[in-house]
DNA sequence: ATATATAGTTAGCTTAGCTAATGAAATCAA
DNA sequence: TTGATTTCATTAGCTAAGCTAACTATATAT
């Protein structure tokens, strides 16, 4: 009889992802909650974090950062716009685009929350004892190192 | 001069709650694009998932678990329940409650749509060494396990 | 028996998603 | 250098997803 993974090849990885998937769904579910403090909806929070984090960026590759078509980041931003949170610029190299740029008050209450987030996480892992504590340290990196493009050119968009 | 975690307690949690955070937001940014293949949006696949993993179970109780108000449940049921992938049973407890249970179709859409999102993750783990998958597998045993209830009553809903 | 509380829906609003069409600038062709 | 085509963003107009307030119906408590 031959091994299991020659019989169901790749099964190894595909439980693997189930348990890591399954994880991350319960833990940010979890998290979820605590954004409510922000005032903001989930939609108009997560735009404005990547605007925070790689602005200065174009209104298009916001939208597909965020998976949405550009006309639904365009009401967005206008409503960011108009609480103060966002702001725009033209780009000098495209005069068609503009550059979307958050404010300070943007940037305080992305801030703000994220510490909420992870306030909540931390009070989590406080009781996990710190041989655990490392492993999920490791496995931070190794996750976010598979999420990096560089080396593996992408074959789908 | 004080240790570190003397002088910011919590720091070191902080921290790593800050990339166990970030790595699950961008796990999760990257396999939701797989989903457009199921033919749902992104809410309904998500209250689909709670009523085939937790069903049979009440309306009130999905809003609940989905962190909305129980009108937006209610409609959500009914576009479900127009798709085929949801049916209602009148609870024998109490009959102003119904329960929710998926039907046959909607296990399929929904296991179709998680097994999507496990190949490609799973496809990405497949060039990562043994030693870090084996230390991803440990990690989600570690994560799965904070987020149950047991042991710790929780103090905020 | 009456009052109160709970489960769910309906009504009516705002926000978030889409496609199609438009305006304006960039790029390509001839 | 014009003219055609592509690209960036917005507008228009629709459906779906969020909310609160108000309602119906059943359960529970007095």
């Amino acid at each position: 009889m031959k091994s299991r993974a020659a019989n169901d090849p790749g099964k190894a990885e595909r439980e693997l992802a189930d348990r890591i998937h399954s994880a991350a769904i319960h833990l940010l579910r979890r998290l979820r909650a605590v954004d409510r403090a922000s005032g903001l909806s989930a939609p108009r929070l997560s735009a404005l974090s990547v605007i925070v984090f790689a602005g200065p960026i174009r209104v298009g590759d916001l939208a597909e950062a965020e998976q949405v078509r550009p006309p639904t980041i365009s009401r967005m931003v206008n409503a960011l716009e108009d609480e103060g949170l966002v702001t725009r610029i033209l780009d000098p190299q495209d005069s068609r685009a503009q550059l979307l740029q958050a404010t300070a008050k943007g940037r305080r209450l992305l801030q703000a929350g994220k510490e909420r987030r992870v306030a909540q996480l931390a009070g989590e892992l406080v009781e996990l004892p710190q041989r655990e504590r490392r492993v999920l340290l490791r496995a931070a990196g190794i996750l976010e190192s598979i999420s990096l493009p560089q080396g593996h050119p992408r074959r789908q968009g």
